[in-house]
DNA sequence: TGCACTAGATTAATCGTTAACCCTTGAACA
DNA sequence: TGTTCAAGGGTTAACGATTAATCTAGTGCA
């Protein structure tokens, strides 16, 4: 049987409470009583049972984590920087993931409110204008960040980055290495993906390139999709010069195919992702791409989550966006 | 103020104990009853609290996951597993990592104990015949399963890969592309690392090949390890014609570095990792590698952490040793 | 009529802590 | 002598559920 408080109490004559005061370090307790305690909770080794502290005090030090994909590097950056954020302040972290799907998710954030976590971090997969998850969520009271993907016409707290720059960048960025005919493997139809695409075509526009329509394939998250269109595109000449990704992954992806293909990089295609995710320096060819500061994405959420749980008012949503930068490797250089 | 179970009693006339079980589905209730209790629920979006149930049930549904590196691709994946095979059975993940620290990792244990936790899976990085931490865990009675290393004088179950056989599989491989100066990058000095430069030396000796010392050369985890334990080995003449990596990522620095050498992969020297870990295949030169069965480890050590919290009677340990595989790739294929 | 039995509900106790008050004692001070 | 005050503690009632024991009709049957 594990020691509960009251074994203590029972053994040193004292009262229960007496117990808890010594042990959170409040009230008015002698030093002598204070010594017993401390010393006869060491020897009985009493450790805290915090579901029933929770219960009274109505905080669990527990926030709740959801992502779309764990197995995906940036969620898994993602992912740590937030359980180390928030270690400090006595949090832990329930990590779960919905594998993009909108019903699951919405079933793990229920469950999670059930949990009575103190807040939600989500990078959220609902299907536009499905807000009422979310109207649960504030319903409930519970501070939440979004991040990594804004939720249309939701005024909540979110981090994450300015996805139409990235496009910008990537694209200006193939420009000036002397690309004419770039293409883009785009993303999922909804959500970052579309500002990306608009950065991209924003970019193309301002120099005075069309914009062909067979230069945009749509794709999903994975390598594979990236693969596939890839191919595609290469079926349909013109061949492009240049070719900007969704994200990394899609352009490891693309970048199997080109190599499959024969073709030369960055000679014939320079390459460009968008992520800069662990590893992909050390691919066939290093891959340039666009860093989306993953790990102050998680950061800035996981304290901006911490001054909300804290902070006795509600406070107003707060957004921040991170400003991209682009690293250049060898996928480009020439 | 969020719903109770006594706010349906309340406006239905019945008692908690009838909603409960309502909710419960247990007992006997009238079908009227029933109704009332489950519309008037729906109605006040009423949400169990799981932190008052487990007070009294003593079981959170909850199980803690202890990991040495959150970012590492091999840990992340186990994650998902985890957190994928206990989702079903309406567990949730508590994710910790300790950084390879041991203390961090007590203290973690520790206070996963005090979250109360029904079950915990570790991949432990304590030092050898540090078993304090352990004997704590079994002292209340809470199962757990290790997974990936084994702990030497302890008798608990655990779930890991057949590390001997990891450095057999990958030397013989060497051997059989014809490698004659075959050399190692070790992992640490402690744990699995020791079985896999053991099977290393077993199938030297077997084949008579000599191990130069010179060809062992020590490391740590990560891909930096790697690379400079690279640029030594090719620093000491006669350079070898083949390495076994640690692990993935020590052979991700390890190709930089011979790379960077301007030496050929796998002419001048073919390259082997261990782990098979996602998107080596996509690396300047694929990467040969064993392959351990992460995701059945994780799966597998969830389960029968699943099986023991399940079971009345305690079971007695058990050890699940998976058999590595060869995976070829362009690093060795000459 | 009386007894046993059952379905359907209720009451009381419990889980381990904390929050909010209340009580005692002795010393200081007017 | 009486009042005040602080130190050091205790009492009681939550927190929101579950479990075990108990009650109350209604029914069947001898």
């Amino acid at each position: 049987m594990r020691t509960t408080m009251m074994d203590i109490a029972r053994d040193l004559k004292v009262s229960v409470v007496t117990v808890s005061k010594v042990l959170r370090n409040q009230g008015r307790i002698s030093d002598a009583t204070r010594k017993r305690v401390l010393q006869h909770a060491k020897k009985l080794n009493y450790q805290m049972n915090w579901v029933a502290r929770s219960l009274v005090t109505r905080r669990t030090y527990t926030i709740g984590l959801l992502l779309p994909e764990f197995a995906h590097p940036f969620f898994a950056e993602i992912a740590r920087a937030v359980a180390h954020t928030v270690r400090p302040h006595g949090y832990h972290v329930m990590i779960s993931s919905f594998e993009e799907d909108p019903e699951l998710e919405t079933s793990e954030v229920d469950c999670l409110l059930a949990r009575q976590v103190d807040g939600l971090i989500i990078a959220s997969a609902q299907p536009l204008r499905c807000l009422d998850m979310f109207e649960r969520v504030q319903q409930r009271k519970i501070p939440y960040v979004l991040i990594d993907r804004p939720v249309e016409g939701l005024r909540a707290c979110f981090v994450g980055v300015d996805n139409l720059a990235i496009g910008r960048l990537a694209t200006e960025h193939l420009i000036a290495r002397g690309c004419s005919r770039i293409g883009h493997l785009r993303g999922p139809e909804m959500g970052i993906a579309v500002d990306r695409l608009e950065g991209y075509r924003c970019a193309l526009a301002r120099s005075g390139l069309r914009v062909l329509p067979s230069y945009i394939v749509a794709g999903g998250h994975g390598d594979a999709t990236g693969y596939e269109g890839m191919r595609k595109m290469l079926k349909t000449p013109p061949v492009p010069d240049g070719v900007f990704c969704y994200n990394d992954l899609v352009a490891i992806g693309a970048m199997r195919a080109i190599l499959e293909a024969g073709l030369k990089l960055p000679d014939d295609i320079a390459l460009v992702g968008a992520g800069n995710v662990q590893y992909c320096d050390v691919l066939a060819v290093p891959l340039t791409t666009v860093d989306q500061g993953t790990c102050r994405i998680g950061v800035l959420a996981a304290e901006l989550l911490i001054a909300r749980i804290s902070s006795k008012r509600p406070m107003r949503p707060k957004t921040i966006l991170i400003p991209p930068r682009l690293v250049e490797r060898e996928s480009t250089r020439r």
